[in-house]
DNA sequence: CTGAAAGCGCTTACAG
DNA sequence: CTGAAAGCGCTTACAG
């Protein structure tokens, strides 16, 4: 590999030289800039990020920790977060945790080990203080659809509770009084806040009532559309059909919601600008050398498809 | 940031004895190791692994280039990936090129700065040839899914040719002689050999012809299953009926091939199991310095669903 | 405008 | 068994 050292002799000149022309510093006479560049070129110099990041005491990496990596709308927010990440000049190191309170310690261990400027969380443990002991380092993170509660945490979310009333409103207004939720199956914190969310909305919908699955809702409300794909796929199996036997509601607005042969009514949610934005809050507040301590939270959208329907197929 | 000067100062020892403890030297003596355990915890010290990267000249950092990260397939490759790195303890840095060559150039850039140890590729655009400006750094590369030629690559791969052979003898069956193949979207180096299998089974099956998709062939492969579920939410949206009137095949058997909805034939292909393979042959090269320069290829299996039939719905 | 020196936080021979 | 010293490849005051 080479190095600035080399590229320093190769121009005859000093590494602070080599290294004032690399970081673009205007102090240097253009002749020996000339040089130096024609020797970058040359030896095909790449300078080490690994050596900067120790003396600059930063490594321009951001950690992004997700629960479940196979999620299409995980794999949306880590798109905007890389894709911002990026252009900012960091690098992303993607930590999966299958929601598991181990793995998720050992990969906030490597991440503090590895001096991640920031980190994004997709989705914690339940019972999990992992943030906080980023915190602590100060390290800023935001936590994006996943909010334990710190004042110091950035916070990106959907807003759950408009949406469930939204949700909730648009199957009343289709006659539904027996609603169900399907919950999502991850261990995670916070991860019943859409589930009161629903709820909350369905409380304050006279003659609603709420029932396990298992007892004949005529509506299924969702955590997200991929627990709705699925539910959809338990219901046929099952010889019931959607949406004239039971409605489905998912959460998220994948692109497969759309699809002809889904056409899942939904609460749209924009995971890559959500990651994106999360992304953004988290570089600012490097920058700055400060906790986040930000809430974004995303407005909700009810996008009706084929889904959902009369109840019992009147009307 | 606590440092391994601090708990040699705490401990009373001399920064080698902590190194010695943390890297689990025998050498150590029982009560000075103690100390240092002791000094350890209670400094709450995490070694800076930059710092350890720059003196070993290994960063224990995978790079990952994806072409297409929204693709649910990658988001199992990456899975696989990762969860093999961290048991290595290599961290993964991903990497989204949306298959454009000025990203790309960047993000392989950015592996190089960061002197990731190894790369895997799961696909290059057209006519790239970064893989080799990361083969001639040393860097060990393994492509998966997408195979520029350099016998210095390591090549983990499905068998398309058999699964193609399968694919046409399927449909041959089923009565099919105009077939049609639906490729992918993106400019991908290598992108046409699953067409190519494709048309090399169709050649030697005597009285099968291929047809463009606009001229009503009854069957259409697709390059992979999102494609092949596009193909039937346009067919279906075009007023024609899977399988009645035209039959779809996909390949990777995502999980949504199954769904009640769907039932896509297709073939199966483990991305999980890809990634985690291809993880492996790169840690071994890097363990070995050298590079990989081996081949894998994955068996195919035609899963055999609900959106394939008889031709023109008899039978 | 250019260069010598110190130092980021580690590891690794090498003395003792 | 323990410690002093050098060095990984950079950047950053500081002289000149």
């Amino acid at each position: 590999m080479v190095t600035l050292n080399d590229v320093a002799r190769l121009a005859s000149v000093s590494k602070s030289t080599v290294s004032n022309v690399i970081r673009g510093s205007e102090v240097v006479a253009p002749a020996t800039r000339a040089r130096v560049e024609a020797a970058i070129r040359e030896l095909n110099y790449q300078p080490n990020v690994v050596a900067r990041a120790l003396r600059e005491r930063t490594s321009k990496i951001l950690g992004l920790l997700v629960p479940e990596a196979v999620n299409p709308f995980f794999a949306q927010v880590a798109h905007g977060v890389e894709g911002r990440a990026r252009l900012a000049g960091y690098g992303v190191l993607i930590a999966n945790t299958d929601c598991d309170p181990a793995i998720e310690a050992a990969q906030v261990a490597a991440l503090v080990s590895r001096r991640a400027d920031g980190v994004i969380i997709g989705g914690l443990s339940e019972g999990s203080s992992l943030h906080e002991t980023l915190l602590e380092r100060g390290v800023p993170v935001v936590c994006a659809y996943a909010a334990p509660p710190d004042p110091r945490l950035g916070i990106v979310d959907s807003d759950d509770v408009r949406a469930m009333r939204l949700v909730v409103e648009h199957l009343y207004d289709l006659g539904h009084r027996r609603l169900g939720f399907a919950r999502h199956t991850l261990a995670e914190a916070g991860g019943e806040r859409r589930l009161h969310a629903f709820l909350d909305a369905a409380r304050n919908r006279d003659g609603v009532v709420v029932v396990p699955l298992d007892e004949g809702p005529t509506a299924i409300v969702a955590h997200n559309d991929d627990i709705a794909i699925a539910q959809i796929d338990a219901l046929e199996r099952a010889g019931q059909r959607v949406p004239e036997d039971v409605s489905v509601v998912g959460f998220d607005d994948i692109p497969l919601a759309a699809h002809h042969r889904i056409e899942l009514t939904t609460v749209r949610s924009d995971g890559t600008r959500a990651g994106e934005r999360a992304a953004d809050l988290v570089l600012e507040a490097i920058r700055d050398g400060r906790h986040v301590a930000q809430t974004d939270i995303i407005p909700a959208h009810l996008i009706v498809r084929a889904s959902t329907g009369p109840v019992n197929g009147r009307g």
